[in-house]
DNA sequence: CGTAGTCGATTACATCTGTAGACGATAGGT
DNA sequence: ACCTATCGTCTACAGATGTAATCGACTACG
């Protein structure tokens, strides 16, 4: 049976970026999203309406009727995108390993000061957690 | 002018599988690259020096005759492929920060005992390379 | 009641990607 | 000097993606 949500079909690139303000937001109209997404990229209102019917399509965002228009909220979880794609990276590019990942961004110089210690306070929880 | 080597044009999944065999192994002949490559991808012969003619035409292969045929070697290092496509990730998902993306693999399950152990040894280097 | 604006849906089209066949040069065997 | 196997190159084509115009339905103003 195909999934019938999380990691159905693949978000493509200008999707993601229509994604990332409805989850920063929704419900939204298409005009909404058109004018929040155009902060940076300098898309037409067509294109978003384009995006939004795709993701439809996809089951990444889903339509609630508001009078003769759309309101379009994310049916998929910010989390659930993020945990895909990441997992899919070190999958692609790392043999499912994720340590040589991060220090590959280590040594691109991809990691701040505060990155480190987040990291660092995360694997104490983490340790806490699996020793128990 | 387009730059001369490293983030040049974009290196897409079928033409990565392609890099990894040369990067384990190089200079090969396309022949070499296509059985190398064919042991779980079901790629014929041809696809294959499509996929080469692609990498080489992107500058991250390069060539050199010996006698009729052409020996096939990476142009663009491992190292920097990865680095590139990791901070590409971490850009465009997490603005730019990599502690979210730990967040998250640990939240997706995505790191074995290995990889924290190893994480851990990383980040007392770094913490020593940073502290002086 | 007609007309202009607004929506979503449909259609369009160039580029990139995956996948591969066809073609032309050529080297090696006979 | 041929024929054939082998290369790399060119061409092909379907699907995904980026980007957008157009269309048909409907609403609201006048």
């Amino acid at each position: 049976m195909a999934d019938p949500v999380s990691g159905g079909e693949r978000i493509s690139d200008a999707e993601h970026a229509v994604m990332e303000v409805l989850w920063h937001r929704a419900p939204l109209t298409a005009n909404e999203v058109a004018s929040a997404v155009a902060e940076g990229r300098g898309w037409s209102l067509a294109t978003v309406k384009t995006l939004l019917s795709r993701l439809v399509a996809k089951q990444a965002v889903m339509t609630q009727p508001d009078g003769k228009r759309f309101l379009y909220s994310p049916a998929l979880a910010r989390t659930d995108y993020l945990g895909g794609e990441s997992k899919r990276l070190v999958e692609r590019l790392f043999g499912g390993r994720a340590a040589p990942l991060f220090a590959q961004l280590a040594e691109a110089e991809a990691l701040s000061e505060a990155d480190i210690a987040e990291i660092e306070a995360l694997l104490k929880t983490l340790r806490r957690e699996a020793g128990r």
